[in-house]
DNA sequence: CTGTTAGCGCGTTCAC
DNA sequence: GTGAACGCGCTAACAG
């Protein structure tokens, strides 16, 4: 760790009316060259404010751009947890959208907490952002809900745009995954590959990505005329560790009928994965294994995981384009979920 | 996906102004009851305030505030990939240490361009953050590096902080990861557990990292009087597709000499994994594997991945901590790097 | 303790 | 085309 810092003098920063100053000529000129909409400023005067621009290091002061033209560049991005690949790659997704439209990014993280949510949008609010695109989980019960609903409401009347990921909140814009779908497919071609015997590892109930995708599952077990014993539907946290002690549970209680494990998203079957191989059986052969998004790393665990593919990165950057009205080619489509069945499932021979 | 957007009425965000006037207090008497630092506010009054804020859902205008203030209240990050597990759990430890000290941080990624990271800093530098915290990754020979460190030097004469997270820039704080040395460990514990015949998967000729982490690996193995042939040295993209690729590239050279590879992190190593077998290969048995950085999925790949660990996430908050001069317990000694072997490295009976 | 006022850095009418 | 002047929303002296 090294410790430095060049604090010889510390000059403020050069400002709009320093580089007129510097240039010769008036701020609206200086303003004009360097940031004016409609051009209209002498080629030779144009240069001499570049010149002096550049001559002070002068950077616009973004926050006074903003209270002048009463409106920023931002766009406000919440999730859950950022370190969560999921999270991770929409999150890629948004920050590439708004480099693409010359907006910045900042983000918060609710850490799966409500209040800590609301609080953010709150405080977040405070910069005005263009667009607040809301990732992290929504869930059915929460009580914060109406006040949150309330903040975006005021923010939304304040000209602010919403987006939602995932679940589609009532007034606002929303790019539905569609999770239950997805997860009826998954468990059509599961039946399909021979497998019968079924758990599900799952989110906090009330959750709502993680109900729509057991949800779905049930629904496409249904149309086969299965089921998940309720002992056998395990609520863990939807992380990777909550998959690793829903599944451990699954284990203890005996995993005699099972002969498949569906985990509502990857990290949670990743997790689920090393507590069969903890439990000395081997995922894929003991007992199979499904998961749901398609994180990068599915493909690198053994047996490489069975899953429903979510363009997650797209999802992330559709939002934005979502909130910005600046639809591209293919936006009009629902996002597709698709099956990818790997060595996790193995078809089974009956 | 669905539209939607409660754009009745558009009247603009309550200013100040406005719940002053709400209030029948000043202007002055407003700020200090919502924002004020020394309170000396007659706690009549601040009610009155406090309750027409709420009434008119008012929310400070940041903008205005850090014009006013002539400071604001943002961190910016810049690390090469957003999803990356690397990048990502830096970012969250920054974001966390950031809502701690009610900063907020604003995300860009460079995508391992250092023309985009010079342009990024640039356009960044507009936002007059507190703190710039530089993770993506440094290169030695880099054409934009001076105007970089120009850049930098004009934000810190400014009254900027600038944190490097890895390679020490010079006259910069800096938290400097271990890398040599931790390679060097790693090295060292593998000559231990047996291992003489080695291969090296490392990023791209220049990339600081990766020829820190090489240059230590390498020392470690001078210890014991060993090296790398040339040829067994790949060098690709330091990605996942990267060790893969350079995998490919070491298993068709003929895998018959090496008996272990280190790659120079994680998800190089998980590729490479990936690439051992496809090539009908297993990973820790027919050819050992070891990469750098502990991220969350070294602990559930198949065999678990032996590697270096990095308190990732403990150095994103360092570095804002370090920028911020809000040094906490434990900040004053270097970030550890610890050996971790697991079973992608066995033990060689020789 | 409260209110008035002058900025903060910039965009933008409006006359010239 | 150019410049002077006002306003954006807010903070911070400065007087009362």
């Amino acid at each position: 760790m090294t410790v430095g810092g060049t604090n010889g003098e510390r000059r403020a920063p050069a400002t709009l009316h320093d580089v007129a100053r510097e240039a010769g000529v008036s701020l609206a000129t200086a303003s004009r060259s360097l940031n004016g909409s409609t051009r209209k400023v002498n080629e030779e005067y144009r240069q001499r404010v570049l010149a002096a621009a550049a001559k002070l290091d002068y950077s616009p002061n973004l926050s006074a751009q903003a209270v002048a033209r009463g409106t920023s560049t931002t766009v406000a991005l919440l999730v859950a947890d950022i370190a969560d690949p999921y999270f991770a790659q929409i999150a890629a997704g948004v920050v590439r959208e708004a480099d693409h439209e010359g907006l910045i990014v900042t983000m918060a993280a609710t850490e799966r907490d409500s209040e800590r949510e609301l609080e953010l949008v709150r405080s977040l609010r405070g910069q005005r952002p263009r667009v607040m695109i809301l990732a992290a989980s929504r869930r059915a019960d929460d009580p914060a809900a109406t006040a949150l609903a309330e903040e975006l409401r005021a923010f939304e009347a304040n000209g602010g745009r919403v987006a939602f990921i995932g679940a589609t909140e009532a007034p606002h814009r929303s790019v539905a995954l569609d999770n239950a779908a997805g997860a009826e497919a998954l468990a059509r071609a599961l039946v399909q590959a021979g497998y019968r015997g079924f758990a599900a590892l799952t989110g906090a109930e009330g959750l709502r990505t993680a109900e729509d995708r057991l949800g779905g599952f049930l629904a496409g077990l249904a149309a086969s005329d299965l089921t998940i014993a309720p002992e056998h539907i395990v609520r863990p946290a939807f992380t990777r560790d909550g998959g690793y002690d829903g599944m451990r549970t699954l284990v203890e209680l005996g995993i005699g009928e099972i002969d498949v494990v569906f985990a509502a998203n990857d990290v949670m079957a990743v997790g689920a994965m090393s507590a069969i191989r903890d439990a000395g059986l081997v995922p894929g052969r003991d007992v199979a294994i499904a998961g749901f998004d398609d994180i990068p790393t599915a493909r690198d665990v053994t047996p490489p995981l069975s899953t429903v593919r979510l363009p997650l990165e797209e999802v992330g950057r559709r939002a934005l384009r979502l909130a910005l009205d600046t639809i591209g080619p293919g936006d009009d489509l629902p996002v597709r979920a698709e099956v990818v069945l790997r060595a996790s499932t193995p078809t089974r021979a009956r």
